[in-house]
DNA sequence: GAATCAATTTAGAATAATTCTTGCTATTGG
DNA sequence: CCAATAGCAAGAATTATTCTAAATTGATTC
């Protein structure tokens, strides 16, 4: 979580962790807002959350933040429908399970061993990059 | 398309068609525009495409009739990222790929046979109301 | 340590898709 | 025809998100 001295960079004014991003005090606390909840928080959420240790920091910093960790892969933009954008620091290839009587949205997981190919008839010559996966219902606890 | 006359209506007030839908003018009309070009337009292209045959209708109208249509799943809402919704006329159970060279979306059918609980790992319980999967990527050519 | 300079943050304004409100029109059933 | 309901139009309102411009930060260089 520390820059990394480097003696001489080709990007001037900036000391970049592993994954080609400056992790400052903002994208730190975003990042762990992620992290210490994982129930896929809204921006605004994630705002008002990272206000107990960054009292001073504004929701388009929380937006700019969360935008560059979506970029760097550290963290996974969901959404669902056209409801705000949630947030989830989950990086292993799943879908989401919304449960509409809680509210809840769950982390579905992949059964090992599954192409896409296998599935879905995809155009030929298709060249994935994201897959989004979003399912939508309720648990019955019969 | 015609609205079936009914002696006694539960419902006065409507001449509902089989699915329960009143099959107004602007209703056709917005129906007929996504059944003529399948490449899942936005509310605002049925809007421009609709005003050829009903030059008054209004952008809120068009609106209220895709809602109402989705409403009576004539109609599915194609949600990707947070861009504005597409819509499509396709009832077959159906995923999404996005070609970003293009901006084409083309429809992806299962597998036949394929089940839902084939390939993720659902919460024990789960009752699935709806699916989405949305994909994308490029057509390589090679 | 001070100067430099791009990256980042901030506050608030701007944007844009969608929804809401209100008054009007059309259609239905009686 | 009448009363009731549904649907439509126009524009205002909403809201998540993005943009803008100015201020700050912090790494590197001097």
């Amino acid at each position: 979580m520390q820059a990394k001295p480097s003696s001489k960079s080709v990007n001037p004014g900036s000391a970049e962790d592993a994954s080609g991003l400056r992790m400052t005090r903002q994208r730190q606390g975003v990042y762990r807002v992620l992290l210490a909840e994982r129930d896929h928080p809204t921006a605004n959420d994630v705002f008002m959350r990272v206000k107990d240790k960054l009292p001073h920091i504004s929701l388009a910093t929380v937006y700019n933040c969360l935008e560059v960790l979506v970029e760097h892969r550290l963290v996974r933009q969901v959404n669902f429908e056209r409801e705000p954008s949630r947030y989830c620091p989950n990086l292993e290839e799943h879908g989401h399970f919304h449960d509409q009587h809680t509210g809840v949205i769950h982390d579905v997981k992949f059964k090992p061993g599954v192409q896409l190919g296998d599935v879905l008839d995809l155009p030929s010559g298709a060249v994935i990059e994201d897959v989004e996966i979003n399912l939508r219902g309720q648990l019955s606890l019969a």
